[in-house]
DNA sequence: TTTTCGATCGCTCTGACAGG
DNA sequence: CCTGTCAGAGCGATCGAAAA
C-alpha cells in the first residue's frame, strides 16, 4: 500500500472513529461488537481507492451501517430464543473519560442514554439504521437511501413507521438526556433506609421494569407493570438480599452519559440500574443482570 | 431414522400514490 | 415533508413426501 493511502486512512480514523463507533453502538448496543465493525470497515479501506469517494464521511456511515445490519442478520436467531428481555450493554464513562486518548472524550458528545438505546431495541434493524442516521447523525434521505440500497421515498416511509414504534416524546429526547441523578439519589435512600416514599413519588404511575439476566442469572423474564409491582419487586429483591447476608452495595455510576446505579456483592458485579425519565419521573427502570453484559464494568 | 426438497401459507416489506 | 392506504413482492415457517 502506498504511504500516502496509509496516511489518508490514519487521518480517517483519527477523525471519524468517535462517530462510526457510535453509530456501530446504537445500532447493535454491544461496545465489543461495535468495535469490532469500526476495525473491521476500517481494515477494509486499505484496498479502497479513497480518491473516487467524494463523500469519505457518508462512505464510512455506510460502511458501518451495512456490516452492524450483516451482523445483526447473523444474530437474529440467537436474540430471538433469547430468555427474556434484551438490554443492551451499557457503556462505562468512567472508563473512558480523562484516559490517555482525547478521541475517547468525543465519544461522549455523540452519547445516547441506556434508556433511548433501550427503547431503540424495540425497532428492527433497517428501522433503526435509518432512525439514527436521520435523526441522530442528520443525513438526508437521498444519502441514507443510498447508504441502504433504497429508495429516497422507502426510507422515508421506514423512517415514520419507525417514529410511530416509539412514542414521539422519547425520539423527541434524543438529544437532551435528562437529569437521574435525583431519581438514583432516592433509590440509593430508599434501599439503605427503607424509607421508600420519596422514590416512589418519583417514580411514574404506569412505569415499566425491564430486565436482563441473559438465561444465566435470575431475572424477570417478563417486564413488570405499574409502581407497585416495580417497588415490591425492587425492594423483594433488596430483603431477600439481606436474608440471605449478601453484603449489596449500591453506588452511582455514569452510564451512558447519565447516572444509574452499579450494584455490587463484594467484588462481583450483581447488576446495574439504568432510568428514563417523562416529565421528572422514571417512566421506565432497566435492570441489567446479565453476566455477559457487565463484564466491560468490571475491568475498572 | 434422519436429511433434503418442494409446495403452501401467512406475515412483513416495499414503493406508488394521495391527502394533509 | 409527513402520514396513511394498498397491492404486489419477498421471505421465513411449516409440513409432508422422497431419498439417503
Amino acid at each position: 500500500m502506498e504511504r500516502s493511502q496509509l496516511d489518508e486512512v490514519r487521518a480517517l480514523y483519527r477523525e471519524h472513529r468517535p462517530l462510526l463507533f457510535s453509530l456501530a453502538y446504537r445500532m447493535l448496543g454491544i461496545v465489543s461488537d461495535a468495535e469490532d465493525v469500526v476495525q473491521d470497515v476500517f481494515s477494509h479501506l486499505n484496498d479502497v481507492n479513497l480518491s473516487s469517494i467524494a463523500n469519505k464521511k457518508a462512505y464510512l456511515c455506510k460502511m458501518i451501517t451495512n456490516r452492524c445490519l450483516d451482523v445483526l442478520k447473523s444474530a437474529r436467531k440467537k436474540r430471538e430464543t433469547y430468555v427474556g428481555h434484551w438490554l443492551p450493554e451499557p457503556l462505562p464513562c468512567d472508563l473512558r473519560e480523562g484516559g490517555e486518548d482525547p478521541q475517547q472524550s468525543m465519544v461522549h458528545r455523540e452519547m445516547v442514554s441506556y434508556a433511548v438505546l433501550a427503547l431503540f431495541q424495540q425497532l428492527n434493524p433497517v428501522e433503526r439504521a435509518v432512525f439514527f442516521l436521520r435523526e441522530a447523525f442528520a443525513f438526508d434521505y437521498g444519502e441514507i437511501a443510498s447508504m441502504l440500497n433504497k429508495t429516497a421515498a422507502n426510507c422515508r416511509k421506514i423512517h415514520s413507521r419507525a417514529k410511530a414504534k416509539i412514542a414521539m416524546e422519547q425520539s423527541r429526547r434524543l438529544h437532551e438526556p435528562e437529569n437521574t441523578d435525583a431519581v438514583v439519589t432516592a433509590f440509593l435512600k430508599a434501599a439503605r433506609s427503607g424509607e421508600v416514599e420519596p422514590f416512589a413519588r418519583l417514580l411514574a404511575e404506569d412505569a415499566v421494569l425491564y430486565s436482563d439476566g441473559g438465561g444465566r442469572v435470575p431475572a424477570a423474564i417478563r417486564p413488570i407493570e405499574t409502581r407497585e409491582r416495580i417497588l415490591r419487586f425492587l425492594f423483594g429483591l433488596v430483603r431477600k438480599a439481606e436474608e440471605m447476608a449478601l453484603s449489596l452495595e449500591m453506588r452511582p455510576i455514569r452510564i451512558n452519559g447519565e447516572t444509574g446505579v452499579i450494584i455490587r456483592n463484594q467484588e462481583e458485579i450483581f447488576g446495574i440500574m439504568a432510568f428514563q425519565l417523562r416529565g421528572g419521573r422514571a417512566a421506565s427502570v432497566f435492570l441489567l443482570r446479565n453476566p455477559e453484559k457487565l463484564k466491560p464494568l468490571s475491568r475498572n
